[in-house]
DNA sequence: GGTAGACCTGGACGC
DNA sequence: GCGTCCAGGTCTACC
């Protein structure tokens, strides 16, 4: 059995920024709430392997950022390890250190004090595209599905009896009847494998998509150019790649433009408003855009590292949540409306000062 | 360039 | 328990 120790920016606290976008509610991500663990299976030179990570001694929310323990459920070899310390970064955002995210909260001085501004994603492109796909034209329990099917039926079990996510080369073998009648994607099937075949066979597209020195505007037409991917998912796929200049608007953008914005009119008009609500945060939209989201479904729900993954899969339905924020009530609704459009403003100034820092 | 309709699945709801 | 309706973003055909 292999423990790596990693040593996290000074202001991350795993609890928080595990907890901070939907992904991690999806297999083979779990997360314990009494523990306050990360579990799931990493593939490690193309072999699987089961790891828990824990920051022993933080509190959720609060604290100095301490010292991740990464327990693997087998011994790992030098360059496993490696690997594995590249897949942890990635997927707990190790890499946006405190000076990052202090940039973030010049622009939006909100989440300053509850530190928020790492968004969990995936260990690898793959899966956060598979992830995004699979999230496509279908309500939250129906990605939940999806996701668990995917792992279930084509992931590797690791020595302690955990499944990865399926790689890419596994997916393009796949044929799309399996993947639709025993990983219920539906019509997504042939797409799925499309991009299995796509990402295996180490397509030049697929570089592009990961170097720094590609535009936003480039980055965007690769992706479009992707199966299953439009505006919605390739404006989601850049948050997740770092690039938060662009909001992946859905039916979520409208209820939250509608109910917490107090925006009227038919779904384009509020989310073209929406758009513009966000403009003035500059390259930094996304995540202001994100964690007023985020803030919302906490004040429903509770705090995210609270949320249990099975309950919340059938919590999260439209239904539900229009019930819930119709308890809120109307009150909030106006606060919050009057509030934003002051942020909007504050944000547009403070972004000229903070933006060549950013 | 813009728009309508098909694509599937699972939750919600009525009976 | 069963049938029906609805939500959800992408893709294709058509104007």
């Amino acid at each position: 059995m292999t423990t790596l120790r990693l040593m996290p920016p000074r202001d991350y606290r795993l609890a928080r920024d595990v907890c901070s976008y939907g992904y991690f509610l999806l297999s083979p991500n779990r997360w314990t709430i009494h523990e306050h663990t990360l579990t799931r299976a990493l593939l490690l030179g193309g072999k699987p392997a089961g790891v828990a990570i824990s920051q022993p001694g933080a509190e959720p929310m609060s604290g100095g950022g301490t010292e991740l323990l990464c327990r693997f459920d087998r011994a790992l070899t030098k360059q496993e390890i490696a690997d594995a310390r590249i897949q942890i970064t990635r997927m707990l955002r190790l890499d946006e250190d405190a000076a990052h995210i202090r940039s973030f909260h010049r622009v939006d001085p909100r989440w300053k004090k509850l530190g928020r501004g790492r968004l969990f994603r995936s260990p690898t492109l793959f899966e956060d595209v598979l992830k995004t796909v699979t999230s496509c034209n279908v309500t939250w329990p129906g990605t939940v599905h999806m996701n668990r099917r995917l792992v279930e039926v084509l992931g590797k079990q690791s020595p302690g009896g955990l499944k990865t996510f399926p790689d890419p080369k596994t997916i393009a073998d796949a044929s799309p009847l399996l993947l639709r009648e025993r990983c219920r994607v539906g019509y997504r099937d042939k797409r799925i494998v499309e991009l299995g075949a796509i990402f295996a066979s180490g397509d030049a597209a697929i570089t592009k998509i990961e170097d720094p020195a590609t535009s936003d505007d480039d980055l965007h037409e690769i992706l479009l150019a992707l199966p299953g991917v439009g505006p919605y998912a390739a404006a989601n796929i850049m948050q997740l790649l770092g690039r938060y200049s662009r909001l992946p608007l859905d039916t979520e953008s409208v209820r939250h433009g509608r109910t917490i914005l107090g925006f009227r009119g038919g779904s384009k008009q509020i989310m073209l408003r929406v758009k513009r609500h966000f403009e003035p945060f500059g390259d930094q939209a996304f995540r202001s855009y994100w964690f007023e989201m985020w803030h919302h479904y906490e004040s429903i729900h509770g705090p995210a590292h609270t949320w249990d993954r099975d309950a919340t899969g059938t919590a999260f339905t439209a239904a539900k949540l229009n019930a819930a924020i119709k308890k809120l009530g109307e009150k909030t609704k106006e606060r919050k409306a009057s509030q934003a459009s002051k942020r909007a403003k504050t944000a547009k100034a403070n972004l000229g000062s903070a933006g060549s820092s950013a």
